[in-house]
DNA sequence: ACCTGAACACCGTTCAAGT
DNA sequence: ACCTGAACACCGTTCAAGT
C-alpha cells in the first residue's frame, strides 16, 4: 500500500532542521532541546538528523547564527548614532525574543549572520571619525550593553514572569536583612521601572564617546 | 584490619563537595564536572554527595554563591563613586577567575552572599544623593556592566588563549568579507586593547549618572 | 546521620544496514 | 544521498540496604 492517507513527509534539510530546534527552545528552554525530541518533531528518527548537522554542538551555533539573522542592519545613510543606535535596540529585540539565545551569545563561535552583525556595528562607529582606539572600545562598550542588559532582563523573569520572581523573591528573603534590595524589587512591581533603561545607558555610552 | 595504611577520610559536608565543585569546574569547565566524578574526586561514591547537596541543581547555586562571596564589600567611609568602583572591578576580578560563573550568573537564584554583593551596590548608590529611580537604574547599569564585560572577554579565550582565537579568527573567517572586524582583531593581537577598558566604560555610567 | 550498590530513565553519538 | 535500528558509553537520580 504505497498509496496510504500518511501526509508525504517534506524532505529534511539543514535550515528545517535549525528552525525547528529553534522552535523548540524558544517554547520551551534550550535544555529541554534534546535530539530525540527533535527528530521526533519533525517525523523522523534520530540519527536522520546527523545528516544535516555534524552533532548538537553545531546544531547549537547554527540556531545562534539564525537568530543574529533577524537583527537589523541599518542603511549607510543614518547618522551614526542613529545607525549604532537602531542596532543595539534590534539586537535587544531579537535576544528578548529567544530567551535562550543570550547565555548562548558569548560562547558560541560566530557564524556568517553574526559576523555581518558586528561588522555593521564597526562601520557604523567608524563614521563617527572617533580618535584611534575608541571605535575598538565603543565595539565592546556597546555589545556589552546588550548582552549584559538583555541577561539581566531575562533574569529576572520577563514581562509576565516578573509578578512572580517578585514575589517569590519577597517570600523567601529576609526584607530586614537586604532592605534596599527589597526596595528595588518593589520599585519593579511598581511598575515604575523604566522601560526606557536599555536607551538610557546607551546613550550614556555613545555621548561618553564622542562628547558634543 | 582496621588499622590500615590508607589514609582517613575526612569527613563530608556541604561545604567541602561545593569546594571541590569549583576548583573542577576552575581547572576543566563546568560541563565537565559530573556527579561521579567530584565524588571520585573526594573520595566517596555519587550517592554520598546528595547527603549534603539536594541535587545538582542546588550545587550549582551553592557554586555560584561560593565565587559571589569573594567580591570585596567596601567600607561605608568611602566616597560612593569609589565605593561602587570597587565593587565593580572586584567582581570583574572575581568572575574572571572563575570562567564559568559569568554564564550561570543570571540564570541562578541568588544565595545569601549575591544578595549581600547587590545590596552593597545599592547602599553605595543611595549616598550618592541621586534622583528617585536613579538608583535602582543604576544598579541595572552596574551589574549589567560587570557581566557584559567579563563574558566578552571571557567569549574570546582570555588571556593566553587569545592569539590562539585570533589565529583561528584570522584563519577561518575571510578578511574580504569583514574588513573592520579583521581590523579589530588586529587591534587586540598588537596587544594595545586598553586594559583600563572595564574601567572606562564603568567611569562612563558613574558620570551619567550623577554629573558634577 | 551518613554512606553504598544496583537499577532506571534518560542523554549524544557510532556503526552497520537499508533505500 | 538520505534514512533507520540497535547498541555504547555516558548522565542525574530513586530506592532499598547497610553502618
Amino acid at each position: 500500500m504505497t498509496t496510504e492517507t500518511e501526509p508525504a513527509r517534506r524532505p529534511l534539510n539543514r535550515s528545517r532542521v535549525v528552525q525547528a530546534a529553534v522552535a523548540i527552545a524558544d517554547r520551551e528552554g534550550v535544555d529541554a532541546l534534546t535530539m530525540r525530541k527533535l527528530a521526533g518533531e519533525l517525523g523522523y528518527e534520530v540519527m536522520s538528523l546527523y545528516n544535516h548537522v555534524a552533532n548538537k554542538d553545531d546544531l547549537l551555533d547554527a540556531m545562534v547564527d539564525a537568530v543574529a539573522a533577524e537583527i537589523d542592519i541599518p542603511s549607510a545613510d543614518n547618522p551614526w548614532k542613529t545607525a549604532v543606535r537602531s542596532i543595539a535596540m534590534s539586537a535587544h529585540d531579537v535576544l528578548l525574543r529567544h530567551s535562550w539565545a543570550s547565555a548562548l551569545w558569548s560562547s558560541r563561535w560566530p557564524g556568517p549572520a553574526r559576523l555581518r552583525h558586528m561588522e555593521s556595528i564597526l562601520v557604523a562607529l567608524e563614521r563617527a571619525g572617533l580618535p584611534a582606539g575608541a571605535v575598538d572600545m565603543g565595539f565592546h562598550a556597546i555589545t556589552m550593553h546588550v548582552q549584559g542588559f538583555t541577561l539581566q532582563k531575562l533574569s529576572f523573569g520577563l514581562a509576565a514572569n516578573l509578578d512572580e520572581s517578585a514575589a517569590r523573591f519577597l517570600r523567601e528573603v529576609p526584607a530586614d536583612d537586604y532592605p534596599r534590595l527589597t526596595g528595588h524589587v518593589h520599585y519593579h512591581l511598581a511598575g515604575s521601572s523604566q522601560p526606557g533603561a536599555f536607551g538610557f545607558v546607551l546613550d550614556l555610552i555613545l555621548d561618553g564617546l564622542a562628547p558634543a
